[in-house]
DNA sequence: CAGTGGTCTAGACCACTAG
DNA sequence: TAGTGGTCTAGACCACTGA
């Protein structure tokens, strides 16, 4: 059976794999055919049903256990790739013309909450950037940024003035492990000024704190405009 | 050179590859050994380094082509997988007792915005659900679903009184493609409410629509209580 | 202990694409 | 057209883990 027509190559039986799943051939809970005989079935290698497996395991599709075997996921917990971009290009990818101001940039004590989370003793200065990008001249993201100087050498303020805060550390202090947090807040004055919006509305409020290897790089604080939003897709 | 001490594995070339990339000894832009070349240099195979470099062009720091060969990536594109949960899982991870409450469920007209979404003719009737679901009896999100009834034979309002609607859906209608936005409002009326919030208070809203191939299934909207941030790491 | 997935090797052919 | 990555095969050994 399964005539040769022609090669079958991992994507093919990864599509074919998941449609079973998805059509309920095999449901949730299932243990599905060892990689012996699904080679067997598909004509082909172990190592090439192992790849379209290891891919529907890694999706979170299916789990796999040496001796165990493979089943069908009992609850897929589904990733949804939120990707981190440069400001300006997510700006001009939408069509607009982005601009940058840098409002702020000094070095000095950071407010409590901040040094906590940056792990400083009560000693620890460190620069506080404030930026706002523009798309189409109107005030799309507002970002507050306490980065720790040791960690970034050469980075002045007049350089801010040019190039972007994100570009510059992208280039200059890249990171290596970050969290990410992602919460609605009743905006401030100063956030709501600098957007534009009315005092006490709802901002959407990224907190990132970044590091490059064990050495903290800083906390950033993005707020966005009311109206934009983060998108994504599964 | 290169004592055989233990054989290399793909993750340790992996590792050894992104530490060049990290600590700046290959650029942004600059291109890097050919396969063949590494696997030479690291006494392997072919395979085993391809996997390496494969599973880092995926991740976002390599860019390869055919005879072009691999390069650094000048913008890496960092992405954070944002889980979707179920949602009695997350609250219970986080240590505490999930409930969940069943307020409406009918079905008849949605809003304008909604039946556009959904690509519904004006006579297009669908199921309206609305869900709170609580963490230590503290209200944590409110849903309000909009599902088509053609996707998803069997549901009855009898069985979502007792099973948290995103499980039903989750077991009985899987989907297969979905479009995820998120972003900050001011709380109608009906949401503070249900959430115990001020009205006109920031709400972290995530909408999501899905798809079971071609058919749509629905939209859903979902309200975080104040203080509930989504959360992930790079 | 035995069975399953995880990995590597050595080789081959092919698809794409820069020059 | 020639060089690069993308893929497959056939075989092997090993790590983990369920019975």
């Amino acid at each position: 059976m399964s005539g040769p027509g022609s090669r079958l190559e991992w994507t093919d039986i990864r599509r074919d794999l998941l449609a079973r799943i998805q059509t309920g051939v095999w449901k949730p809970g299932d243990s599905i055919p060892r990689e012996v005989e699904l080679a067997a079935q598909y004509g082909c290698t172990r190592s090439t049903v192992g790849r379209a497996l290891r891919d529907l395991a890694t999706a979170g599709f299916l789990e796999r256990r040496r001796k165990g075997g493979t089943t069908v996921s009992a609850n897929p917990v589904r990733k949804a790739p939120l990707e981190v971009p440069i400001i300006a290009d997510a700006i001009r990818k939408s069509g607009k013309v982005a601009s940058y101001r840098l409002l702020t940039c000094h070095i000095g004590m950071p407010p409590r909450v901040v040094s906590a989370r940056l792990g400083l003793g009560p000693a620890g200065a460190v620069m506080f950037v404030a930026a706002l990008y523009l798309a189409d001249g109107v005030p799309h993201q507002l970002e507050h940024r306490w980065l720790v100087p040791a960690a970034m050498p050469g980075l002045e303020a007049e350089v801010l003035e040019r190039t972007p805060v994100d570009e510059w550390l992208l280039h200059n202090a890249p990171l290596t492990r970050a969290t990410i947090e992602i919460e609605a807040i009743d905006a401030p004055k100063a956030v709501a000024d600098a957007l534009q919006m009315p005092v006490g509305g709802a901002a959407l409020l990224v907190t990132r704190q970044s590091w490059r290897q064990a050495q903290v790089i800083g906390l950033l604080q993005l707020y966005h405009a009311p109206g934009v939003k983060l998108s994504t897709a599964i």
